[in-house]
DNA sequence: GCCCACCCGTAC
DNA sequence: GACGTACGGGTGGGCC
């Protein structure tokens, strides 16, 4: 066999013990018409046939547990002691399992006095000795400790599969190291000891401190605290743990590798033994052909299956003839950068639609090729007016494939989401409910969900064809009535086209552009963390005078509240004590474990959430981070971005701005950035038109001293930083649609104090009240408020009778504007930007938005330009009444250029 | 094991 | 209840 051969077409060990169990206990307890259980049976066998769809020339055999006890009950008595016998139901099931693993010609082992593991263990190292690749299918995590350069461990449940590297990022410690590990945190389904206290955390920590278990015996005097204590006690244990959870790999086995290839199926067999067990949907299956089925069932619909050149051909012809093309593509997943082309949808006429298979496994379809050179010049003609409900997605998917998807006419989701941005969800499934109240075929209806979900290659074709064809149909629909809608609303539909739709191109190159991240400096940083935050959590354990878990605020509540008796400042909405942040300020000042805690709670975030994190997420073709930019993620018009979120990397404390170091600039090239200098408060200033916040901007005075010595009626030179800090306050409270209570809050200061602040702040900005009040009234008339381009977002609870509520409703009605108009003009600064950036050919390319800031990548050479191109397309996006500022920075990483 | 509510914290 | 807009991690309870 050669390597080719042997990575397409892996060696297969089905750990059958591990999922019977499993199915047993996940599944719902079915039973056929004669009280024989079969829901772990359906379980087994439905995965064994995964498996065999994905890997249908795989040699595979599945291995089971043998009655009985195994050597490793002679070495330690106790041994899986606390394991209850098998259920009866469960035991009912297993010789139908055997009966029908037979009958679809695999090999089945079961050896008497080692368990389901070490014969495969002594498999996989037959075959790796080899060569060749192995596949272990199971849901034991202490399979992991065979992964090496050939084996890999899949769980097929979860279609979670672990190479070498894949164990190091679950478990923290490499394969090798697995052992050790599982010695140490013990195992209570086994009932194998490991040393009391010593969770996968703490093992993690020793192991990468001493390097091994042997060298954690050896140092096992230097451990402090009653965790070193419990691994002292526990020393005589651990050589026995470690035996137990080492896999043997020389267990004398009749078979090898090579008489592993599955044989015929007994398609008698199986038919009696689906009909006995009333498998329907199976039984079906193996009695007819496949074909016959499917061309019947796609026939009663509208919806065509494209297989042949033919009938590509003529769809080609259709969509030239016709005035507008909803398109839609299936793949694998949802990461662009990632995600295979399974097949595309199209639709030219409401109600028809067809689908083009090109990636389903074992299927009859056109290649890949022959599709795309036929739809190339259909796809990319100026002419031809393409739509599609999130077409940014599509556009990545299809750019991989080398078709440029530029001249589209619209996107449903965005028609959806200016023209009511909060009435539904913007997804298809929504939009067709709310809109056409039409209710489609979800994504989880033809591919499952959870643990079974399968991806859309492994959909059976006639579910594909329909789900995928409808997609495109409804796309084609919604075009329709929103095209109507929008008819009446004109405003809403100069956003669209001068906004959002030329925006998808921008925001489409920037996330396949990404973000280079230096995988060592984030690596580096998150060891740092570690270490300060073991030391934190001893500090912690001793004050407390026991062990607890720093992260949960449950936990923390109890020891607080009721252990030390700390005074309750403040409640959580749910009516528990809380532990927040302010709350933990405050106890600060009294207690020492408050500031542990904090301290804690900052590194053990910045840990989690960056630096442990975005590692993971870099990809593996590029190198680089590539984040999703949501354009319907928020109410107000802003931009969201997701998996990963690049929008709250930190930037306040210092250990946060040591993750934005990590975001760098290739050799050759520099980081810009460009931030709007305080656009929110300039918004209320155009907006409100108040004199004295009209004259601050125009003064270029600083803003925050400006409004200090408006309130605290100083001399703007002899402003103070307290009296600042407060201003600062005040100003995004503003922002916020302020409360007394919420000022005093943040503040600290009594809520009487703070409603005087705000007083004073009114009678000096009079303006600014007055706009307020004259956007709360109008909101209150017509349901809704508006951006300065006219984007809306209703406002439904704003005359409602619950205070609370509409008091809420209030705060958004003075927000919304603002930060909308804000993100309105970043919105047109960024065409223009990517504009002048392709104008003048230079080699620099956006990469970022945060709110209020742009991040360019640019070469060393074209510095200059590009900070002239940022400078001034952000300043003159907008025409208000203030100028518009813009601040760069340039640096070799994002914390430089920031 | 999966899902989800809750709490919390990061950004602008 | 508690000043706006997001995303996401960890915990722990409910469920299978």
């Amino acid at each position: 066999m050669s390597e080719e051969n042997s990575t397409e077409n892996p060696l297969i060990l089905i750990d059958g013990s591990s999922y019977l169990y499993r199915a047993y206990h996940a599944l719902p307890p079915l039973m056929s018409s004669k009280n024989q259980p079969t829901g772990a049976i359906r379980g087994v066998i439905s995965m064994i046939n995964k498996i065999l769809l994905d890997h249908p020339r795989s040699p595979l055999a599945v291995i089971f547990d043998a009655k009985g006890k195994t050597f490793r009950h002679e070495m330690y008595k106790d041994y899986k002691a606390n394991r209850p016998p098998m259920p009866e139901d469960l035991v009912a099931q297993i010789e139908p399992i055997n009966q029908i693993i037979e009958a679809l010609g695999i090999k089945l082992l079961s050896i008497k006095g080692v368990e389901a593991d070490d014969v495969i263990g002594t498999l996989a190292k037959e075959a790796s000795e080899a060569g060749l690749d192995t596949v272990i299918s199971t849901g034991d995590k202490d399979m992991t400790q065979l992964v090496n350069k050939y084996i890999k461990v899949v769980n097929t449940m979860s279609n979670e599969l672990l190479d070498e590297k894949g164990v190091e990022n679950k478990f923290g410690v490499k394969p090798e190291l697995i052992i050790d590990y599982l010695a140490l945190v013990g195992d209570t389904s086994d009932n194998v000891p490991g040393v009391e206290k010593v969770g996968p955390k703490t093992a993690v920590k020793w192991l990468v401190e001493y390097g091994s278990l042997d060298e954690i015996i050896k140092n096992a005097e230097k451990i402090s605290g009653k965790v070193g204590e419990n691994l002292r006690n526990g020393l005589s244990q651990l050589h026995i743990s470690k035996e137990l959870v080492t896999i043997k790999k020389d267990v004398s086995l009749e078979v090898g590798v090579k008489d592993l290839m599955v044989g015929k199926r007994n398609k008698k067999l199986l038919e009696e033994l689906y009909t006995e067990l009333e498998f329907k949907a199976w039984l079906e299956k193996e009695e007819t052909p496949q074909k016959e089925v499917k061309e019947e069932v796609t026939k009663k619909s509208k919806y065509e299956l494209i297989t042949k050149i033919k009938q590509l051909e003529n769809w080609v012809t259709k969509i030239k003839k016709s005035s507008l093309l909803a398109l839609d593509t299936e793949t694998t997943g949802l990461d662009y950068m990632d995600a295979k082309l399974v097949g595309i949808s199209l639709s030219v006429k409401s109600g028809e639609a067809a689908y083009i298979p090109l990636g389903h496994q074992e299927e009859e379809q056109l290649s890949v090729d022959t599709v795309l050179e036929k739809l190339k010049p259909v796809l990319e003609s100026e002419k031809i007016k393409i739509v599609g409900q999130n077409i940014k997605f599509d556009r990545n998917i299809l750019t991989r494939y080398g078709i440029n998807l530029d001249s589209f006419e619209n996107d449903t989701m965005l028609m959806s989401y200016v023209l009511n941005s909060t009435a539904t969800r913007h997804n298809l499934d929504a939009l067709a409910q709310h809109y056409l109240k039409y209710k489609t075929t979800t994504f989880e209806e033809v591919a499952g969900k959870g643990v079974k979900q399968v991806t859309f290659d492994l959909v059976p074709m006639d579910q594909a064809v329909h789900y995928a064809s409808e997609d495109a149909d409804i796309t084609f629909q919604l075009h329709e009535e929103f095209k109507s809608r929008l008819a009446k609303e004109p405003v809403l539909n100069t956003l669209l086209e001068e906004v959002e739709i030329p925006l998808i191109t921008v925001l489409s190159d920037m996330e396949r552009a990404g973000t280079l991240v230096n995988e060592r400096v984030l690596k580096a940083q998150s060891k740092n963390f570690s270490e300060r935050i073991t030391k934190l959590e001893t500090e912690a354990y001793e004050l407390a005078d026991q062990e607890f878990n720093l992260g949960s605020p449950k936990q923390l509540q109890e020891i607080f509240f009721e252990k030390l008796k700390y005074p309750i400042l403040q409640k959580t909405p749910g009516g528990q004590p809380s532990t927040a942040e302010n709350v933990l300020q405050q106890l600060s000042e009294d207690y020492e474990l408050p500031k542990i805690i904090l301290e804690h709670r900052t590194l053990s975030k910045l840990k989690s959430t960056y630096t442990d994190k975005l590692p993971l997420q870099i990809s593996p073709s590029t190198g680089r981070i590539h984040t999703s930019f949501n354009q319907t993620g928020t109410s107000t018009g802003r931009l969201s971005s997701s998996d990963p979120n690049l929008q709250n990397i930190p930037i306040k404390t210092e250990d946060g701005r040591r993750i934005r170091q990590a975001f760098e600039a290739p050799n050759g090239y520099q980081l810009i950035s460009a931030d709007y200098s305080q656009i929110e408060l300039r918004v209320i200033a155009h907006l409100s038109k108040d004199e004295g916040l009209l004259k601050a901007f125009k003064e270029g005075q600083d803003i925050h001293s400006s409004t200090a010595s408006e309130v605290f009626e100083v001399d703007l030179q002899e402003v103070e930083p307290d009296q600042r800090r407060s201003a600062k306050a005040i100003n995004f409270g503003l922002i916020y649609g302020i409360s007394a209570f919420g000022l005093s809050k943040q503040l600290g200061i009594n809520r009487n104090l703070a409603a005087e602040y705000m007083d004073i702040y009114f009678s000096r900005y009079p303006g600014v009240r007055k706009y307020m009040n004259k956007t709360k009234t109008e909101a209150k008339k017509i349901g809704y408020v508006e951006t300065l381009y006219g984007r809306r977002l209703y406002l439904p609870e704003i005359s409602t009778g619950n205070a609370i509520r509409r008091q809420a409703a209030e705060r958004v009605a003075i927000n919304a504007p603002v930060q909308g108009t804000a993100a309105d003009i970043m919105k047109k600064a960024m065409l223009s930007v990517n504009d002048s950036l392709k104008k003048q050919k230079i080699d620099a390319k956006l990469i970022l938005q945060v709110h209020d800031e742009l991040v360019v990548e640019s070469h060393e050479k074209d510095t200059e330009k590009v900070t002239k191109i940022l400078t001034d397309s952000m300043s003159k996006a907008a025409k208000l009444s203030v100028p518009l500022e813009v601040e760069i920075g340039i640096g070799k990483n994002w914390d430089q250029a920031h």
